[in-house]
DNA sequence: ATCGTAAGATAGAGGCCCTTTCTTAAGGAG
DNA sequence: CTCCTTAAGAAAGGGCCTCTATCTTACGAT
């Protein structure tokens, strides 16, 4: 051990070589010694700021997850916006979706603790702000906002979660413009059962 | 040990313990020594029979499976079709899915196998068997075969899998409505804005 | 009755989680 | 500069779990 680290660094350090096991190895081989060793420091320094495994799991989620935040998009189109941000989500959020799924399927008994309790983070980051896309949209009179139920908003979104939960990947771009044009656009600017070219806005 | 069980006897009280503990503590606190204690038998009769942890879980799930086939309903129209059949699943399957994905999850790095490379069985149990309510539909004239692509179809069953796993839990029966009534169906037969009366077959 | 096989019992090795103890480096105060 | 405090680094070890080896015993078939 050449340098000492302390505080901030060493802790991301132990974050970073977390995720990396976690990402590599996958949640089932995950251990706290590949962890120690990666970060190259010793057990007792990992024990000083998480109490046990799960802890540093749920630390190194939470982590990941700032580091990822997500911009929300302004393209002038519902169609649009809603598309870039899948894309966006798609291509950072597959991977953090397996890992978060593993850790609270399998500790659900004990702890209670569901997707759905974090699922804000798991795919958006902030609730608040998808609803900035859907009020563009009702002011650009793309949208009638009495057909804006709270489950259309979140479909395209639950059904690229879906994708995530059962695939373990990011989704082909191809199923994400399915997802939008053929199902979430139908239901919100049209006659559904105008197809694909009919739902394009 | 009174009476010595053998064979499949034996084999069946193994996967009934593995299946009791599973959902008693959870992917994570399951424990080989637990099934064994629970079944009153000793670790090489397991052994024997399944090589590891891992393999007991999944011939638990398999077993599981296996003793809870669904039936396809058949009530002459698609809503209530689609809704029976999303009503049995429902009802049965929750625990199922969540110890699914816990396994698979955390082992998808190590086996690369995904929920979706077993997802039928996860929620219907016959791809199959589930097109024959939508031929049924088309030649009741309830829908135009037009509108069903493959997304379609798997929608309420996605969103209904979808809710298992963000929520390991059943979901409410008004989730299973609105499902059917807000997103599937208008889908299918109207004006998609027309709202869950328009909605109603 | 005997024989073969699988069930049941038990001890033990190795790996992992986590804790205790000790040494050492680094930062801050005087 | 020195001294003190604190956290980092090193290493040993206990307990639990997975899995294996070995032995005894029960049960079914002949």
């Amino acid at each position: 051990m050449t340098e000492r680290r302390r505080g901030a660094a060493l802790e991301k350090a132990l974050l970073d070589a977390a995720w990396a096991e976690l990402t590599l190895h996958g949640y089932a081989k995950f251990t706290v010694d590949a962890v120690v060793k990666r970060a190259g420091t010793s057990p007792p320094v990992l024990y000083r700021r998480w109490s046990d495994r799960d802890e540093l799991v749920r630390a190194a989620i939470a982590h990941t997850m700032k580091e990822a935040r997500l911009a929300i998009p302004d393209t002038g189109s519902l169609r649009e916006d809603v598309l870039t941000l899948m894309r966006e989500i798609n291509s950072t959020r597959a991977e953090l979706a397996t890992i978060v799924i593993a850790h609270l399927a399998a500790h659900y008994q004990a702890t209670g603790i569901r997707p759905g309790d974090i699922t804000d983070p798991l795919v958006t980051g902030r609730k608040e702000a998808v609803d900035v896309l859907f009020a563009r949209a009702v002011d650009r009179g793309e949208i009638d906002p009495a057909r804006l139920t709270e489950r259309i908003k979140s479909l395209p979104f639950d059904l690229l979660r879906h994708e995530f939960l059962t695939t373990f990947a990011a989704a082909p771009d191809r199923a994400l413009e399915e997802i939008v044009d053929e199902i979430f656009l139908p239901l919100l600017v049209g006659d559904a059962g105008g197809g694909a070219s009919a739902g394009r806005v």
